[in-house]
DNA sequence: AGCACGCCGACT
DNA sequence: GTCGGCGTGCTC
């Protein structure tokens, strides 16, 4: 007598629950293998979470798994182990976050082990035959006429699929005419590693690198600080070279920017394994494809961005994140995960070290290493190496300045353009919704109830706080000192590429922003560019705070760093000295120091104090006190519910209802120490088409405010109001907008 | 998210 | 008379 097992299955659907079904003999189940299920009117690609005797729903309503596609589990325990957890603690829905760790390819069911790319040749039957005689085989036609004009009369797998998505079966033809024989492709070739000269490690990377090799067998998570410049990639690489020495992997997150052609070059010169790189560029097939050579063994170090967190790996031995304060590890839609933060829950259950390496550490990777959480190690500068560029401050209030370029400015980037150095011009977009500000004594509007600024709202004449919702009228003339210049600071940054142009007619100028570099290989071409020194000036955004260094740079001027120290975005103000910081730390080499000019209308804003002095850290611990003070993270948790509807009141409106929903669950879990703050409009209300709102929840304590989310989420869910408006939680969220 | 079911307008 | 609009609701 058998018992029918009953498998809770993982679905790609957006509901936060598994799904139940019957494993009717003989399939065989367990958690972790991937099934075909009927769902509804469809059959979806599930994956098994738990296997039992019993379920919730009445055995008579459960339908039968309809294929089983693989006898073992499809990720490492610990990765599965993470996965759930991340769906609790984002509580997003399982079946998307499973989804989200798997290549497309797997997501549709297809085998695990990709199929082995293949080249396809033109026999000597093929070569005399006119493609024109295939008649109305299409796909035939054009695939021979390819191979016709293909060199060396072969095509690969990746260059057939440009002819027609189903040009498998009209290759397998040509194969039966005898036309075309097929070959696996020539592996490509290990690049043979140049044996790179030895390379001899300073004292302070040599000591960071002893460090963490003597604890490789446990969880130990490291702090690399070290600033641009200072060898930390040779850091990682003498890890990896030991990880692999002892037959394990490693994984190495760097941000999207980052992953530049140099530094893949660099690891698969110097590590004596397969490198693998994941990135964006890749077809879904070479994804899958380095996606198996992970989860096989076969490739000893893998390189990628933020989804890369989710390689599986059976012999892992570190996992390195680099510049880990970039926000690009964040995802900012759907299931809205930190890499980071998964990298180390995972690492944690896996027993192995996490380097976390950066120049200008998150605050909260700071505090969590001042509270012992993580080991620092410190990577100062070489001595000998390039100085650290002079930082100077334009006082806006006693220069003159004209579309946003004071004359010092102008005048200094004059002089570089007689050099021939070159000039980067940094332009802050962040938080730059607008803040009254008067020009005569400095008075901004603050929120009465909030440690923050309140934003100018143009359209309704008024101001309002985007963190509790607060609103008051905009003042015609300042309540401080009773002058009628108030204006608006946000505004005309977009022009200073035409005011340069006007300014410096000869000039060339290039611009790296996200909307110059959208295209691919284009940000790729700009940078060559620069290099090349065909560019006197560039103007850019984040960007070019990001991975790459500009030796001819020589001068680099900061427009509007003000933004950064009043915004409504709490983070602002980090972001903004990561940003400088890093843009300063690439400019300038040995023999020619960099200068870094900073327009302000703050000059005695005590964070400006740290920068002029390379204090970082000075300048972290200020800001830690006033994320202490005004109770945001690290020290307070937030969690974020978004809203968006193409009525203009109904994504506010939903969050009223969900803000009494908020309170509710407060109640019902007998939670304390959790805020539910009003909803507010988003920053940028109307964005292609949709108004948009948010509401903010935020505790001292994790535990507490989860349950909270839970249960709040379980109401949501099932209110019909909820089906009115898009909306979506955000836990942890990195910008408030 | 899909996809079906269902109940009201302009068309072969 | 029907094709089809997208509101509402469900998927083990």
């Amino acid at each position: 007598m058998t018992t029918t097992s009953i498998a809770r299955i993982a679905v790609p659907v957006p509901r936060r629950q598994a799904f139940d079904f019957l494993v009717p003999e003989p399939l065989t189940v367990r958690p972790g293998v991937r099934v075909r299920v009927p769902f509804g009117p469809r059959q979806l690609v599930g994956m098994v979470i738990a296997v039992g005797a019993v379920s919730d729903v009445p055995t008579a309503r459960l339908k039968p798994v309809a294929e089983v596609l693989e006898t073992h589990p499809v990720f490492p325990a610990k990765l599965f182990d993470t996965l759930r957890w991340a769906a609790d603690y984002y509580h997003h829905p399982i079946g998307e976050v499973v989804a989200t760790a798997l290549p497309v390819p797997l997501r549709r069911g297809a085998p695990l082990e990709p199929r082995q790319p293949h080249s396809y040749h033109l026999t000597d039957a093929g070569r005399t035959f006119d493609p024109a005689a295939l008649g109305r085989a299409t796909v035939q036609k054009r695939l021979l006429a390819l191979l016709h004009e293909a060199p060396d009369q072969q095509l690969q797998s990746e260059q057939c699929r440009q002819v027609s998505p189903s040009w498998r079966r009209a290759m397998a033809v040509l194969e039966d005419k005898q036309l075309v024989t097929m070959y696996p492709a020539p592996p490509v070739p290990a690049a043979a590693p140049a044996p790179a000269a030895p390379v001899t490690l300073n004292p302070a990377q040599r000591d960071a690198a002893d460090a963490i090799i003597a604890r490789l067998d446990d969880y130990r998570s490291f702090l690399l600080h070290g600033i641009t410049g200072s060898g930390k990639t040779e850091v990682y690489l003498r890890i990896v070279e030991t990880v692999i020495a002892r037959g394990r992997q490693a994984l190495v997150l760097v941000p999207e920017i980052a992953l530049t052609p140099q530094l893949i070059e660099r690891f698969r010169q110097r590590i004596d394994a397969p490198v693998v790189v994941l990135h964006s560029g890749l077809s879904l097939s070479e994804r899958h494809r380095a996606w198996w050579s992970a989860r096989s063994g076969t490739a000893g170090a893998i390189l990628g961005t933020r989804s890369a967190v989710f390689t599986p790996l059976p012999h892992p031995g570190v996992f390195i994140i680099d510049e880990e304060h970039d926000t690009s590890y964040k995802q900012q839609d759907g299931f809205r995960y930190h890499a980071r933060d998964l990298a180390l829950y995972r690492a944690k259950l896996e027993g192995m070290p996490v380097v976390l390496g950066s120049a200008t550490p998150s605050l909260e990777t700071l505090a969590n290493a001042a509270r012992g959480r993580h080991q620092r190690l410190e990577l100062p500068a070489r001595a000998g190496s390039a100085s650290l560029p002079h930082i100077h401050l334009l006082d806006l209030r006693r220069t003159p300045s004209d579309d946003g370029l004071s004359t010092p400015l102008v005048a200094a980037i004059r002089r570089r353009i007689e050099r021939r150095e070159q000039t980067l011009v940094f332009l802050n977009r962040r938080g730059y919704a607008p803040v009254l500000y008067c020009c005569q004594c400095h008075w901004h509007a603050p929120c009465p109830r909030c440690d923050a600024k309140l934003t100018y709202h143009k359209r309704a004449d008024h101001l309002r706080c985007h963190h509790c919702g607060h609103e008051a009228q905009a003042p015609r003339s300042c309540p401080q000192c009773g002058h009628t210049s108030l204006i608006n600071l946000g505004e005309g940054t977009q022009r200073i590429e035409e005011s340069l142009g006007a300014l410096f007619p000869d000039a060339r100028i290039l611009r790296v922003d996200r909307d110059a570099t959208r295209r691919k290989g284009r940000l790729e071409e700009t940078l060559r560019r620069v290099h090349a020194g065909e560019a006197d000036i560039l103007v850019g955004t984040q960007l070019l705070a990001k991975g790459h260094d500009f030796p001819n740079v020589t001068l680099v001027g900061v427009i509007n760093a003000d933004q950064g120290l009043y915004s409504l975005d709490f983070r602002a103000a980090e972001h903004l000295f990561q940003q400088i910081t890093q843009v300063a730390g690439r400019a300038g080499r040995a023999d020619k120091p960099g200068d870094v000019l900073i327009q302000t209308w703050y000059p005695t804003h005590p964070y400006f104090e740290s920068l002029l002095a390379h204090d970082y850290e000075g300048f972290a611990r200020a800001a830690l006190a006033e994320r202490l003070d005004a109770h945001y993270p690290p020290y307070t948790h937030f969690a974020l519910l978004r809203a968006e509807s193409p009525q203009e009141r109904a994504a506010i409106g939903f969050l009223g209802y969900a803000r009494k929903q908020a309170l509710q669950a407060v109640r019902d879990t007998q939670s304390k120490g959790v805020t539910v703050m009003d909803p507010v409009p988003a920053p940028m209300e109307r964005r292609a088409g949709r108004y948009r709102a948010q509401l903010l929840v935020s505790a001292g304590h994790r535990r507490p405010l989860h349950r909270v989310l839970d249960a709040w989420l379980r109401h949501l869910e099932r209110s019909p109001r909820s089906r009115k408006v898009r909306w979506s939680l955000d836990v942890d969220p990195v910008d408030l907008y």
